[in-house]
Formats: C-alpha cells, sequence, structure tokens
RNA sequence: GGUACUCUGGCAGAACGGUUAUGCGUGAGCCUGCAAAGCUUAUACAAGGGGGUUCGACUCCCUCGGGUACCUCCA
C-alpha cells in the first residue's frame, strides 16, 4: 500500500509485512465535534479497518487534547473546572463517533495523564540544550533544529520576517514556542521550572513516542495541522531521539461549507449531531470517502442528498440477496472478483476511497440488475455476499439485524395484502402498504414476488 | 507577500501519454392494480488561458490567471 507522504511529497510504501503503527491527532476537547473532525476520523477509520481486513495488526493511537487555553477559557465562562469541561467533551465525542461507526482506537491518551512523560522529554531537550527556560516558561529552540520548516516547506527566515509580533520578550526568537507554560492559575501541575502545564506541540510527540516507539509508521491529522502542529512535532522529536520521526505524514483535506473553510468565526459549523440527526452515519460516511482524502471537500445539501440515494441503492441490494432465491440465477463470481480486486486496488493506490465506492457500487448495481430481471438465486449470491459484507465493513457502514418476530410480523402482512391484491381489494391492499412504511419496511413488488427491506429513517429526505 | 494544494461535462469526481471512468441529474422506456424502489437505454463532443515536448497530452515541461488553505488557535 502507498501512501502520499507530505513531508517527501512523495508516495511511500507501507510496511505491512509487521504490525502498523498509527498515531492520529485527535481533538481538543472543549466543544461539539464538527464534521471536519468527522472526515479525518472516519478516514483512519476505514484505513485500519482495511488494513485490518487483510489481517495486519494495527496500533492505533489518537489523542484526546485535555489542556488548553480553550478549554479554561471555557471552564471560565461556564464557571466549571477545566476537568469537568474536558470530561463532558470527551463523552461527547464518543457519543458522536460511536453513532458514526467509528472503530475505538487502541488507546485514546489524554495529555493531563501524561505530565510525567511531557516533563520528562523537555528535561531531555534542555540537557541536549535545544530548549531553555525563562520566567515565561520552556521554550524551544527553533534555530537548533536546522530542519526546521521540511514538512510545511517553509523557510525559517521568511516565517521570522512574517512572524507577528511576540509579547514575550524573555524568548530568543520569536518563532522558538512554549513547551511548558509557567501557570498559578488551574490546572497547573508541579514540575522542575515550577508550576505550569504544558505546550500544545509536546503531548502529541511524548505521546506518540511512548505508546508507538521512536518511528512509527503513519502520523496523520487534518491539513491545517501541517504548520504549525506537526512541524513542531517533528522539531521536538528528532531533536530529542535523533533519528527519523515518523515515516509517513498523512493529511486529510478540509471539509469547506461554500468552498470556505468551517470556522467559529464564519458560523458555519456543522456539529457531528446535527449531521448524524439529519442523515444517519452511513450517508454521512459514504460523503466523507466520496472524494480523495487528501483533497477539500465541500459540504452541501445537494452531495448528501446525492449519497442519500446511493445508500437506498445499497439497501435495496442487500434485501434483494437477503431474499434471493430465483431458479435459474446466473453466476457473478468472476465479476465480483474482478471487481474486489479493483477496491483493494483503489485503497492500496494512495487510498483512493472514490474509486473503491466506484467499485462497491458496480456490485451494487450488477444486484440490482439481476433482482430486476429475477436472476438472483440462493445458491449463486454467496460470494457476492460475503464480499458486499466484507466491503460494508471496511468502509464502515450498517445494516440493522432484525429479529425473528419482526420478519414474522411482516411476512404476515404482506401475505393479506398478497390476498388483497388477488381479490383485487388495493385500498385493504393500500393500507397494509402504508403501516409497514410506518414501520420504515419497504415492499418491493417483483414479478413473481414481494420482498421486503427495512429502510434507514433519514430525517432530511423530503 | 511566502508556502502548499487545487482548476475535468448541469453537479460530484477518478485513472491513464494514444478507447476519458463511475455516480447524481435529465429524457425515454420496462416492471406495477397504482406507487415506491429497482432495471434498461439515451444524454455531456468536458479538462482555467497561452505556449512547448511528442507521431499523439486531460495526463510531462514552461508561463499567465482563478480558487482554497496555512503562515495565530484549528481535523
Amino acid at each position: 500500500m502507498k501512501i502520499q507522504d507530505t513531508l517527501t511529497k512523495s508516495e511511500q510504501e507501507v510496511d505491512i509485512s509487521k504490525k502498523v503503527k498509527i498515531y492520529l491527532c485527535g481533538v481538543t476537547v472543549y466543544d461539539e465535534s464538527h464534521i471536519g473532525h468527522a472526515r479525518t476520523i472516519i478516514v483512519f477509520d476505514v484505513l485500519r479497518k482495511y488494513l485490518e481486513d487483510k489481517g495486519i495488526e494495527i496500533e492505533f493511537i489518537q489523542n484526546f487534547t485535555d489542556v488548553d487555553d480553550k478549554i479554561i477559557n471555557r471552564a471560565n465562562e461556564e464557571n466549571k473546572t477545566a476537568g469537568e469541561i474536558s470530561t463532558k467533551y470527551i463523552e461527547n465525542y464518543f457519543e458522536d463517533f460511536d453513532g458514526l461507526n467509528v472503530k475505538r482506537a487502541t488507546n485514546y491518551p489524554k495529555a493531563t495523564e501524561h505530565i510525567e512523560d511531557i516533563i520528562k522529554f523537555i528535561e531531555k531537550l534542555i540537557e541536549k540544550g535545544i530548549a531553555y527556560p525563562t520566567k515565561n516558561g520552556v521554550y524551544f529552540s527553533v534555530s537548533k533544529f536546522p530542519d526546521y520548516g521540511k514538512l510545511s516547506k517553509k523557510k525559517i527566515d521568511e516565517l521570522q520576517s512574517g512572524a507577528r509580533i511576540e509579547v514575550d520578550e524573555e524568548k530568543k526568537d520569536p518563532l522558538d514556542f512554549a513547551l511548558w507554560k509557567l501557570s498559578d492559575k488551574e490546572p497547573v501541575w508541579d514540575s522542575p521550572w515550577g508550576k505550569g502545564r504544558p505546550g500544545w506541540h509536546i503531548e502529541c510527540s511524548a505521546m506518540s513516542i511512548k505508546y508507538l516507539g521512536e518511528n512509527f509508521d503513519i502520523h496523520g491529522g487534518g491539513r491545517d495541522l501541517i504548520f504549525p502542529h506537526h512541524e513542531n512535532e517533528i522539531a521536538q522529536s528528532e531533536s530529542c531521539t535523533g533519528s527519523q520521526f515518523a515515516k509517513i505524514w498523512m493529511h486529510v483535506g478540509m471539509v469547506t461549507i461554500d468552498g470556505e473553510k468551517m470556522s467559529k468565526s464564519i458560523g458555519n459549523v456543522k456539529s457531528i449531531k446535527h449531521v448524524i440527526e439529519n442523515w444517519g452515519p452511513n450517508i454521512i460516511r459514504l460523503f466523507c470517502l466520496s472524494g480523495h482524502y487528501s483533497k477539500p471537500i465541500d459540504y452541501s445539501e445537494e452531495l448528501l442528498k446525492e449519497n442519500l440515494i446511493k445508500w437506498r441503492q445499497v439497501e435495496t441490494c442487500h434485501y434483494e440477496l437477503f431474499h434471493a432465491n430465483n431458479e435459474n440465477s446466473e453466476n457473478i463470481d468472476e465479476f465480483v472478483a474482478k471487481i474486489c480486486t479493483e477496491f483493494d486496488r483503489a485503497l492500496d493506490n494512495d487510498f483512493n476511497t472514490h474509486m473503491a465506492l466506484s467499485a462497491f457500487f458496480q456490485i451494487v448495481k450488477e444486484v440490482n440488475r439481476l433482482a430486476a430481471e429475477e436472476k438472483l438465486g440462493n445458491e449463486n449470491t454467496k460470494t457476492v455476499k460475503k464480499e458486499l459484507k466484507r466491503m460494508r465493513e471496511i468502509l464502515g457502514l450498517t445494516i440493522p439485524e432484525i429479529t425473528e418476530n419482526v420478519k414474522d410480523e411482516i411476512n404476515k402482512l404482506i401475505i393479506q395484502r398478497e390476498q388483497s391484491r388477488k381479490e383485487k381489494q388495493f385500498e385493504e391492499a393500500d393500507k397494509i402498504r402504508d403501516k409497514l412504511n410506518e414501520m420504515n419496511i419497504e415492499l418491493i413488488d417483483h414479478k413473481g414476488k414481494t420482498i421486503w427491506m427495512i429502510k434507514e429513517k433519514i430525517k432530511a429526505e423530503k
């Protein structure tokens, strides 16, 4: 599998001969997660599910930034402790992402639970003469890391000339960034330099190295993290260990609205709660995977609607297979095998989810075609069923299981309706159909038989 | 201003130096008691502008231009 690496600007092979270690920069837990977070996290969710499906062991670490000015500000506004705020939004995070069918990471380390590791990390940088304490905190000396700017392709002197006026005159260089901020106000921890809290970037260096080692396979996040966050992570980590940090830097494009990045100041943020409520998890996932991960994707009702239609096709396909029992069925194993290869090839080639979806839908279409032609048998569909299920699991698309009781009830009603139709009591038949519709059950009348399917309820429909 | 990314048919969106997918939409039809869903078929002579390399470029190079992001916190 090849992934486009931001650092080398070239495709790099992921070493799948052993456990693959992935670190993803998670969220700062001071507010609700939005569709932009969802995209990044869904992309990595599919990546790890795909690799796991191939039988590769994955160690997937995603942090929570639970100490930060924003959290503290929010706590002050709401007259709560920072801990209360971060706990609340971590819970909120899991509600949202469980709802999006995202598999839990191997571990979700929190900054506040790794203060010791962070302090040790900073001490090491001071020992090496790369960081220095001032009366405000400890700073990383950018000039001591000659490769600074290699990820974001920025030149140090250009950054300096563009740098805004710094309040902190203790810093040796305006570009130097905080590793430890001295403070008296909670939340604070003791350190060799006095009470305070860690800077933003250091936690990811400390925690990724702690859990994944000095050089791991993939480090990911949104594109907006390239500078300064990931640039600083590289500077800290490589200064500390003296060796290459992450092997591949994989960055996910922004979700935009009307071509603009979502941001609080513009007020165009779509929360995951809002989007799930209206569209449900499957359509959101299809939407997030519909373009190449590295490119921006524009959020619009129109696109979600398109994915709604596609999702209905998937549901139809699933239930057509579920009910398949035609006598003269066609064998499509060869076709399926071919398309499956395309699916995998697409993902192996810089994780092209759009192409993979395209392959997936080719099978969906083929199944629905056969169903329409009454050529879908029970015998010949084992392979398709298996492969579609595999793809759905990788993509994280879910269709609910139905209990036997419900099935029986549905079947009873269908038989009643058939009887009414035979007797040309169409009003009665339609009543039964309406009743089923209210239960989100849709009937499909084929020539010889009527089948049912359970439609996911989509609030935004109509 | 610097850096990065980007510019493909009505919309979305890939691949490839030589047939440009796929989906949505739209038209027609099939199926149906009517629907819905689904299916079939038709439909786009599309690549920001201009150069160049080539027998041939959407794909490579140059140049001009538009857009977005980052350069402060941000998935």
